[in-house]
DNA sequence: TAGATTGTTAATCGATTAACAATC
DNA sequence: TAGATTGTTAATCGATTAACAATC
């Protein structure tokens, strides 16, 4: 069966929400508890739900507990992932920091770059390696995910490098469009700046005159 | 006219593969030349760009210099906006230092926090002001865009402060839902890997086993 | 003029939602 | 049983794409 891409992403809001009730000690809710919190129909919940079994009781709802265990197989978090992070710079380092990765089950078991004065060295805990280690270490670490933070000219290389070395997926932070055969996912941070600069004119027309004046 | 939310993602595309072409020296481009680079159909970047005008010239394709300019009049990035970083830990830290943001007219002219250690300090050459002062600091400093780089706990909070304050935007590192009347985006780092794990497992079925031996 | 490419219409495709029979 | 809520169908809505007349 086709499923939406928009399914994807809402599965991994779904599993959070639900998360909460559990740790809020609920038991059963319905779709329409779900779809409150997340701002959503309730009639989409329980398609997007369909598409991957029947998890609830007619009259009752959703048992919190099975479906957030339904929910972290359906979206592969029931298994701790090996990250590697490749580019040791600022963002890079602040990832490696990020705690919210590792709760959930994303785990940083490694840093690259090709700065020889980085290499040996470690950052929040993590060592970090050379790039040309990086296919003898994916093995070794049996890394399954790479971080591509690296400047955008190195972006493909890097890419290309990681799926030779057998990496299975691409967090890709540069904002070049990578030509790979394994699933990327891409986070385009000053994308989002620029999409919220287009809603804010959008919302103040007022300030498009100003601006022309600057 | 209504206006597809994917086309102004796309507009911010379109306007970085202009600027590419810019730097190339190429005078004209077609929206066949758009489309190849950035894996979309040439009618997609016609009736994109024919929701905001009429750029191009038929035969000829479009004006690389005329259509970059346009593009930064419909996005917002013909001005320099003033942005404010809220939490200066790892995330705020790596924004702070991120070039990209400056290069994309984005310029971070304070950080805040609530950790009397940092505050007074300077990050990136940025200075580190108290949470407290966000609203006097957001008119002396005529700050324009609020970035939530605090806990999960803090966000709605520093959110309402901020639209208080006379903020015009948000863009949101928590993974909490804002309730706010201004415009907010979103950038969820986690759930980025939750669907790259989604789509590893679906195109590789045998880890499925390897999971449940786990 | 002939070839190329636009801008726009209409058709298609995909996602969301309302409605409701099934059933707890 | 009566009330609640599911899972699913069909209708609606929104976005993409092919096709083509207009025109450089």
């Amino acid at each position: 069966m086709k499923i939406p891409k928009p399914t994807i992403k809402r599965l991994a809001l779904y599993y959070r929400c639900l998360n909460r009730y559990r740790e809020e000690g609920v038991n059963f809710v319905s779709s329409k508890d779900i779809a409150e919190r997340l701002n959503l129909k309730p009639s989409q919940v329980r398609k997007d739900l369909s598409y991957f079994g029947e998890f609830g009781k007619r009259g009752l709802g959703y048992n919190v507990v099975k479906l957030v265990d339904e929910l972290a197989r359906i979206i592969g978090v029931n298994k701790v992932w090996n990250v590697a992070i490749i580019g040791a710079g600022n963002l890079g380092t602040a990832l490696a920091n990020y705690p919210g990765l590792l709760k959930h089950k994303f785990k940083v078991v490694a840093l690259f770059d090709n700065d020889r004065e980085k290499v040996g060295k470690k950052i929040a805990g993590i060592p970090v390696f050379h790039v040309g280690d990086l296919i003898r270490l994916t093995q070794e670490l049996n890394i399954e995910i790479c971080v591509i933070a690296v400047p955008e000219l190195a972006a493909q290389r890097v890419a290309e490098i990681a799926e030779e070395a057998g990496v299975k997926g691409i967090v890709n932070f540069s904002p070049v469009k990578l030509r790979t055969s394994i699933p990327v996912e891409d986070v385009d941070i000053t994308l989002s700046f620029e999409t919220l600069a287009y809603n804010i004119l959008k919302a103040n027309p007022e300030m498009l005159k100003l601006i022309e004046e600057q």
